[in-house]
Order: structure tokens, then sequence, then C-alpha cells
RNA sequence: GGGCCGGUAGCUCAGUCCGGCAGAGCGUCUGACUCUUAAUCAGACGGUCGAGGGUUCAAAUCCCUUCCGGCCCGCCA
């Protein structure tokens, strides 16, 4: 038999008032409370009146101020809308209730719109009820925080907090209908896979009794959407959680937001064009057509057309380091003196691409597209049209970070085979993140991906340029935290 | 993975360097109060000092171990 003890998790003092209003026979949580509107309603319609109506309005809402003041009391009540006074005397029904209540406690009242002696618009009570009994404190001050990534409902309460959810939330919405408006179909895919792919990161691993096998939460989207495509839906994209599991820092969550889409017909010139498009719709959308944003106490210029540069010649403007002269053995020597490890081996490619990282991506503020990759750089990207060795794939950098991903996607099985062999060769030298072998990937790019580009954008990083946030935490619902026994 | 800072009342924090009765503000509780703006006045209560071990006559304070959080570096997105 468990036991549960409410003096373990609550205040006693409120618990003792919790007592109190049930032995008089009074329910702390009534299943509903019609009320009339929102708060804010109700002060638009009067604020600016001089007479009132005597209307009766049924309003309820959190306590938030608590005046007492004896024969009569003033309480602030809040809901989402807004803020209104309630006004209480001794003609106030339930006026002996004020004894079991609290700040932070719910509550519905009755009454009609009076002004106060200091001019305040109110509603003067009639009947007071309890809707819900609270049963902890809530904070007086502003939490700290290790609070405030724990407690997270109460942190919400905090603007700043809010401010940042709110528009994460307008952004995913944002997004879609965006993509809506260019006929993309939103799709939802696996997140539970035999083979996980679509990038090059360390999998949560889980098992499926059913089947008696291991599997994967995503590591990507990719795969399952370019499926999509063969089978015919030709503008797809996702929103949705994928999962990696590394470590947890100011710019990484291992469960986050992923925008991935893919458009038939489409290559990756293609690409940047619908990612500037997107990007300044949603700045416009979410920050009413600012084309500046503030972050880390420097200004990014969104002006468009955006800059685009090729990985090498970043490497050249912000490191003086001309790749192209040199050779391998001393690319490998300059890559491993700014700290670059090749756990599969060394490759040219991969030493461009770590040199670019160290040197380059750090500089690059202002709106990026660093073009034109090193073929080893990923297995899932077509040859470039024209440049040997180098690849049709952009990432668009921002405040020194990535924030898009991009390709024309690779539609040759044959070739994906090779590269996913490859990648299989570095894994087994000791590459744990390299891609997996993914025949039913091949299967399916044997029955035809037709030309195809295809984009991922990291929502919590947009969301993070959009609210100054130098900390995903800031963003997320629910960061993750350990959790303590 | 490495370094630095922090964890003390419901909340926000002093106190730790230099060991000596466990502190403040706000909240809470009791009382007063018929126009307040978490009001005001009077009084009271409130603690496993993150956890465990050690040194000491004596530990929030010093030492060791460990958990949790934050920041920086490394790695990844």
């Amino acid at each position: 038999m468990v036991e549960f003890n409410p003096e373990d998790h609550f205040a006693t003092d409120r618990l003792d008032k919790l007592k109190r209003l049930q032995n008089e026979g009074i329910n702390p949580y009534p299943p509903s409370f019609d009320r009339s509107c929102a708060l804010a309603e109700f002060t638009d319609r009067y604020d600016d009146e001089t007479s009132l109506s005597d209307e009766e309005y049924r309003l309820a809402g959190r306590i938030r101020r608590f005046n007492d003041l004896g024969g009569i009391a003033f309480l602030g009540i809040a809901d989402e809308s807004g803020g209104v006074q309630l006004y209480l005397d001794d003609e106030t029904e339930g006026f002996d209730l004020l004894d079991s209540l609290d700040h932070g406690d719910i509550i519905g009242a009755t009454g009609e719109p009076i002004r106060t002696d200091r001019g305040e618009l109110s509603l003067r009570v009639q009947q007071l009820s309890v809707l819900t009994k609270t049963l902890n404190h809530p904070p007086r001050d502003e939490l700290n925080e290790e609070s405030r990534l724990r407690n997270r409902p109460v942190a919400m309460w905090e603007p700043d907090v809010r401010a940042r959810l709110e528009t994460r939330f307008d952004t995913i919405s944002e997004i879609r209908s965006f993509l809506e408006g260019r006929d993309f179909t939103e799709a939802d895919t696996t997140v539970l896979q035999n083979v996980y792919g679509g990038a090059n990161a360390t999998p949560f691993e889980t098992f499926c009794e059913a089947k008696d096998q291991t599997m994967y939460l995503r590591i990507a989207t990719e795969l399952d959407l370019k499926k999509l495509v063969v089978g015919g839906f030709e503008r797809v994209f996702e929103i949705g959680k994928v999962f990696r599991n590394e470590d947890i820092d100011t710019t990484h969550n291992p469960e986050f937001q992923m925008l991935e889409l893919y458009q038939a017909w489409a290559d990756y010139e293609d690409m940047m064009q619908i990612t500037e498009d997107l990007v300044c719709y949603v700045v416009d959308s979410v920050l009413d057509g600012s084309r500046t944003l503030q972050y880390d106490g420097k200004e990014i210029d969104l002006s468009r057309p955006w800059e685009r540069l090729t990985m090498t010649e970043a490497i050249h403007r912000h490191g003086n380091i001309n790749v192209e002269s040199l050779s391998d053995d001393e690319l490998e020597t300059i890559a491993r003196e700014h700290g670059a490890e090749f756990p599969g081996g060394f490759s040219r490619g991969l030493g461009i691409m770590e040199l670019f990282e160290t040197v380059a991506e750090p500089e690059l503020w202002d709106p990026t597209f660093v073009v034109d990759h090193p073929q080893e750089t990923t297995p899932l990207c077509k040859d470039h049209r024209e440049k040997d060795g180098r690849i049709e794939r952009f990432e668009l950098m921002v405040a020194g970070a990535e924030l898009a991903n991009s390709y024309t996607e690779l539609n040759d099985p044959v070739q994906q085979g090779e590269h996913f062999a490859a990648q299989l060769e570095r894994y087994e030298a000791g590459d744990e993140e390299a891609h997996q072998m993914d025949e039913g990937f091949l299967q399916a790019l044997s029955y035809g991906l037709p030309p195809t580009g295809g984009l991922g954008i990291g929502i919590d990083r947009l969301v993070m340029l959009l609210t100054d946030s130098q900390s995903i935490k800031d963003v997320l619902p629910f960061p993750m935290v350990n959790s303590k026994e």
C-alpha cells in the first residue's frame, strides 16, 4: 500500500485552508464556471466609459493581488488576456471565503462594474466562488536560474519567459502558413526507426519488445521525406522533433525542433531562394516587419540578397588560408593545429570542412550562404554540376552559427550506395557518427527520386535569433534537466 | 570530457575568505483596519545550511567524495 502524504508535497498552511473549505462543504475544485467573458473584454468595454451599465458579469482569474482591509477587500485577478480588480464588502456572498484564499488561487466572481473612490474600474462582487485552490506559494520574486528551468509552469508567468515561448509558437505557426501558401504538404514520418540516418550523429537507442530488436529515435527526417517524394508527394515538409544523443549546452538540447522540406523539380539554388523568403517572412510576421535583428548586443542585417561565399572563399577571407594551394599533408597539419580531429581518418574534404568551422564560421555574422562543400562532408548530396570534388550544398550561417543546411539531393542509387559504403568504412575506422547503410532508402531511390532540392532549418536556433536568446533553454518550453531524487 | 561559479526559511539572498547561539527582506500565521494597488500597523512562527564521510571541544564555514544548476572551453547542429 503506497500512502500519499500531502504534507510531503504541499504547503501546510494551504492544506489547512483546503481542509477548512472542504469542512464547510465547499468544493475547492468545481468542474466548471461559466464566465461571461475574458477579463480584457471587461476592461476594454468600460475603461473609457464614464457611465457604467448594471449588466451582470461572471469573471474568473488567478489572484495576483490580495488587499484585505477588514470590512472591505480588493483582489486583483488575472487571466491570459489581462486583469481586473474585484471589490468585495459585507454584501458579497462568500466574503468569508477570503479567510481561506491566497495569492495564486483561481476564483470566480459575479457582479457588476463600478468605479472605486480612486476611479479604478472594478467588479463589485455579489457572489464569490473558489474555482481552484492552490497548494503551493507562488514566488514573490523573480525565480533564480535553476527554479526557472525546473519550475516551468510558474516560470512562464514571468513576462520575458512568456514572450520567448510566444515567439517560438508563433514562429512554428508562421512557417506552416508560409509553406502551405506555397502548396507544400505537411507530412509526419516515423520517429522509431530500425536504421537511423539523414545526418551524422549519435542516436538514442531503445528496444522494441514486439520485434525483439533494438530501435533508434530519428536523428533527422530526411530519408523518410525523400521516400515521400519518390512516392509522388512533390512538395513535402515536416516540422518535428529529432533526437541526438550528444551533449547539452547553450546551443544543444538532446531533442530539438527541425523543419525539413523537399521540393521536386528544384535544386539548391531554388532552396537558397526559399530559405531567404521563408526566414524573411517569419521575421516580418513575428517581429512586425523589422529588417534587422539585435543579437548578443550586435545587429544582424537581414537586407537581401544575402551574401554567397564558397567554403574555400570563406576560409580565405577569414583565415587568410588558400586551401587550394595546400598539399593534403599541409592541410591536415594546419587543420590539426586548429584543433581538428579525424576519428574515421583524414581526407582533404574533411580537412577543409574542419578549417572552415574553426576559422570562418564564427566570423559569419550577417546571413551568409556558404556553398559548394567538399563531397566528404555528407553522403546525401549530389555532386556539383561543374566543380570536381564539390557538392551542391549550402549552409546558411547567421551570428556565427549554422541556421540552415540544404542540398541538391543525390538521386543516383549506385552513387548513394557507394557513399554509404564509404561511411560504413569510416564507422569501422572509429567515426561513431558516420552514416549507416540504409537498404530501404537505396531501394526507394532505385524507383526514381526526381531532381529534388531539400532544406533543413533548426527552429530552436531561429527562435534564439528572433528573441535575442543566448541559450537554447530560454526558447524551449521544457528544456531537459536532470531529475532530482 | 576539462575549468570556474553557485546550492542556506515558501521566494530572493547575506553569512563561508578568518570555524564559536542559523540571519535579512518579502511571503506565511495571529490580531487590527470600509477605497486598497502583493496597502498599512502590532506580534509570532518558520531551517536535514543539496547529500554522505572526515578534521575539531565546536563545522553552513576547513578537507574528501558525491548529486544538482549556471557559465566558459572541447565535441557535435
